[in-house]
RNA sequence: GUCCAUGUAGUGUAGUGGUUAGCAUAGGGGACUGUGGAUCCCCUGGCUCGGGUUCAAAUCCCGGCUUGGACC
């Protein structure tokens, strides 16, 4: 058993627990940054571990392109070759492969890509991505599954579905890694049909957990939440659910008390490059002209390197010249917010009251 | 003092008689959710001044002023 649930919230479906992998034991829920080719954007592995990630989400077409399985091989694995001593997911690529830039083909066999990197034609199966996925040693594997962005006919999220479960089934008779956790994917866009099919098949295989994908791709807000519950409704309380992609504080607070212990998302890095900073009370532009003379810090409690040196002038300043620094800084507060976050949101549950933790922080969180 | 040159958003520039006066940057606002981004979108803001020529002037002419240069 992978997964342990010590605590659940009374009044909400929020609960706190171990997920246990290979090389880690991870106090859930959790947020794992993205380490797309082996670094996070404007962040070290040493610099994610400071800011207390245990656990991060790298993407397996990508480091099979480069540095390519035959390196990873000789460094024994992936974990050792980027001296990470924590748990490291693996996507498929299901998401990047849909790329409408790389991809070249897609059927039932699997798909035709691109590299991005010279235009090389590659070819990846659902089979194909769990024995990759084995050869970088990850502690969680994610099966190959076929997403569709939003705003597609209902035709499509149906074949989606269908191939991904397909896929699933196919991944699961090649998964012989006992060392290796692996996780199924729930496609079915917004509809309640579609997610309710998808999530019954994928949580009667025998997967380590359920991931809920496809989503945070251009549908509402509205549409999101109801498609995470349809999804939700139809995988065992028990087992371990992971809602990938999500990762705006807003989001991750309302999904936790659905039962999601798990998210990723390059969301808190990609708006600290782009200037805004999250706080309790909302996220803020840095570029706003009114921070140009504010000596106060970000956020007065954040226990990140940047609100502990750093006012808001000083980055206002160095944005305003476009310096790189800035974004490791910004980077940095947004990754450790959303932890920070998170590991209160672990501590109400224990406590026992989730729920008005939820209601005030998303009444005090104003978008 | 004389002669020559110069003047277009805050800044740097394009524009040889008919342009909604273009571009960049600065300024203001917005977007971004299993990362090819150092990204994208929107808004504000301008012809040095006064005459004249012309149906029509940022554009041609005269004068003032600005700034730069040359010569006394």
């Amino acid at each position: 058993m992978c997964f342990t649930i010590s605590k659940k919230d009374k009044n909400t479906l929020a609960r706190t627990g171990v997920l246990k992998t290979k090389h880690a034991e991870i106090k859930t829920p959790f947020f794992m940054p993205v380490v797309t080719k082996g670094i996070a954007k404007y962040l070290t592995l040493d610099q994610l571990e400071k800011l207390n990630t245990k656990c991060f989400i790298s993407n397996s077409y990508l480091l099979y392109l480069k540095p390519g399985e035959d390196l990873l091989k000789k460094t024994k694995d992936y974990h050792n070759f980027i001296n990470w001593k924590g748990g490291i997911f693996t996507d498929s690529g299901g998401f990047q492969l849909k790329n409408p830039e790389f991809m070249i083909k897609i059927n039932n066999k699997g798909v035709w890509f691109r590299s991005p990197f010279n235009g090389d034609k590659h070819f990846m199966s659902p089979e194909r991505v769990i024995k990759l996925q084995n050869n970088i040693s990850s502690d969680v594997a994610m099966i190959l599954d076929d997403m569709q962005d939003a705003h597609k006919t209902k035709k499509d999220y149906e074949i989606a579905v269908n191939r991904t479960i397909d896929w699933a089934k196919r991944a699961i008779k090649v998964h012989k890694n006992k060392d290796q956790l692996l996780f199924g994917i729930v496609q079915g866009g917004i509809y309640k049909d579609l997610r309710e099919k998808c999530a019954k098949e994928i949580n009667s295989l025998p997967f380590d957990g359920i991931a809920i994908g496809g989503l945070a791709l251009g549908e509402s807000k509205e549409n999101m939440h109801k498609a995470i519950d349809y999804s939700l409704e139809h995988i065992d309380r028990g087992k371990i659910k992971y809602l990938m992609g999500v990762g705006s504080p807003e989001d991750i607070i309302q999904a936790i008390g659905k039962g999601v212990d798990c998210f990723d998302s390059i969301y808190p890095t990609k708006m600290a490059r782009h200037g805004i900073l999250f706080t309790r009370k909302g996220p803020i532009n840095i570029k706003k002209a009114i921070y140009k003379e504010n000596f106060e810090k970000v956020e007065k409690d954040c226990d990140c390197p940047c609100c502990k040196k750093h006012t808001l002038a000083y980055l206002y300043h160095l944005y305003r010249l476009n310096e790189p620094g800035v974004k490791i800084l910004m980077s940095m507060h947004n990754i450790r917010f959303i932890h920070r976050l998170i590991e209160e949101a672990r501590k109400k549950i224990k406590e026992g009251n989730f729920e008005s933790f939820q209601i005030d922080f998303l009444k005090n969180y104003k978008i």
